[in-house]
DNA sequence: AATGGTGATGCGTTTTTTGCATCACTACTG
DNA sequence: CAGTAGTGATGCAAAAAACGCATCACCATT
């Protein structure tokens, strides 16, 4: 599908561009024009605005501050754009559209790609941009309009995130289902010691909430590796007998529900020694979000109702 | 003084201009421009977008709802972009803008000449729009983007006005300095009845606040004439004794404090008979003001504080 | 001093936009 | 019912704008 692009649009997108690459002729590659003609066009644009936007340095170009405000200006516009142009399909009866979405590990590994799934299944023609940022990146990607969605575990710390709808999520250890701790339903913080464990990196959601615990019961852990990827460690586990962790809405349903799966098996730690945590969907604070957006924002929220009917607040 | 008009604005400004003129030669014209150049610039932008924005009629053209959809996008578009531009003047130090104020009849005599020379002694690079349209069409300029900013007298009737300050103003009748009524501190409404009036219009604030008294009370009026022109009413009062109503906002200060200017004097009206009414200053709700305008929205209110120090809400 | 990167600029070429003339259509009018 | 005056659409040639090449000037690093 050959997208139409708006060509009153294309020196502002341009602008961006250069914002991005910090370096004109990088961009104008990326645009696949030339430098000169990429350069004028710049040029003629902060001559009417009356100023320069970009301070020009031996290495490249860099936004000075007025760029910053008029950059921020041309996101704004291309976000509404998009919103109008959504809305615009959306009375034609096409169902265009095109959702970004930013999102912790957690969500990549089950849950959003069933929900998307399960929206192309009635709208094919909505497509997406999934990106995976922890908390405070994905909140700045929702500031800059670089995202439109953003699914955040703890926590919140930009008052210009509008949170749609929150989950309690408690975190959970998996592992082979031959391992020790597999018999115990709930699993305490102390039964860890002495086990290795994959740890979650420092800045995602669920590694910080089993810091606190740690921290409470002054235990500490053998890590024998520390990665975000849940792939990594699911796969790692069927190597070594290493215990891994993560919240009910990365795991496989019946993983969740405490059927092994493939050999793994998952156990819920007692929520004395770690709290739950919350899992944010949400977007920028005013925004009017297009069309197509909305209703996959809907959807995520009637899924995660889904999931877990007791624990959603919206 | 427009010196550079944003060329990258030019599309959405023709498309903007057709919408207002409803016939593409008419907007031609005033563009400057042929009709066939205009036509088909909106031909390329109607297949850029996809679909038609405007139905074509034998009497000219008119939007069709993707149009309204997308001339709504052109005008926030606009507005936004008069923010930035705005906000790089001031940081520039240059004070640049531009004002577009809607304002009812009462403000246009000495409150906002007043206000305007004040605020154009200190940032003479700002220009602006005086407009005149009573409430209901002013509340509609500022949905449209038409207008920055509005004041209304009574009532508002949209939930997009956001109120920033209002100040209670009771309604005043104004007369000959040599009138029988003008022996009388305060009027009330059975006084008027055999003298001639002069009424403001119907769709007036004032007038509406008057006909509430009149309807109570059960009085009618000997309407002379009626107008919503001030200037008219002040000098007809040299030829005829009739009797003129006004809010004080729109007297000359020493004629709202009760002295003659020019041999008319000025009597406020029982508020027993009539009830004050509200003066709103307001923007559209959820609309990021251009520094200009917000320096300008403070200044008069600054100034209303400073004529009606007990009346003044913020 | 040499090198490899950057953005700016003169100039001829290509692409886009514009204006003229004209068509096709519709509403109104005598 | 024919005539007229208005509308938007379109083919074609001229004008304007954007583009690409070659090159300059500048700066940091080697």
């Amino acid at each position: 599908m050959k997208v139409q692009l708006m060509r009153f649009m294309t020196s502002l997108r341009f602008i961006d561009a250069v914002a991005r690459e910090k370096s004109i002729r990088k961009a104008a590659e990326k645009l696949a024009i030339t430098s000169t003609a990429l350069n004028r066009r710049i040029l003629q644009i902060e001559d009417e605005i009356g100023q320069p936007l970009f301070e020009r340095l031996a290495s490249g170009v860099r936004l000075n501050t007025a760029g910053e405000l008029f950059v921020q200006h041309i996101r704004a516009q291309q976000a509404d754009l998009a919103r109008v142009q959504s809305q615009l399909a959306d009375l034609s009866g096409m169902r265009r559209g095109h959702v970004r979405v930013t999102t912790g590990a957690e969500n990549l590994g089950h849950f959003l790609p069933d929900v998307i799934a399960r929206y192309r299944s009635e709208h094919n023609a909505v497509t997406f941009d999934i990106s995976r940022q922890h908390g405070e990146a994905a909140e700045a990607a929702l500031a800059s309009l670089e995202t439109d969605l953003a699914l955040v575990f703890e926590p919140i710390r930009r008052s210009d995130f509008q949170t749609t709808a929150t989950t309690r999520q408690g975190v959970c250890c998996f592992m082979a289902e031959t391992h020790d701790l597999a018999q115990l339903e709930t699993i305490r913080l102390h039964h860890l010691i002495d086990f290795p464990v994959i740890l979650p990196t420092a800045h995602s959601g669920v590694r910080q909430l089993l810091n606190v615990g740690l921290i409470r019961r002054n235990i500490k852990l053998a890590a024998a590796l520390e990665t975000d990827s849940q792939e990594f460690t699911q796969s790692y586990i069927h190597n070594e007998e290493v215990i891994g962790f993560q919240i009910p809405i990365g795991l496989p349903k019946e993983m969740a529900g405490g059927q092994p799966v493939n050999g793994l098996i998952a156990r819920p730690i007692d929520s004395k020694d770690i709290p739950q945590g919350t899992l944010h969907i949400g977007h920028l604070r005013g925004r009017v979000l297009p069309v197509a957006v909305a209703k996959f924002m809907d959807l995520m929220i009637t899924a995660l109702g889904e999931r877990f009917p007791k624990q959603l607040d919206q």
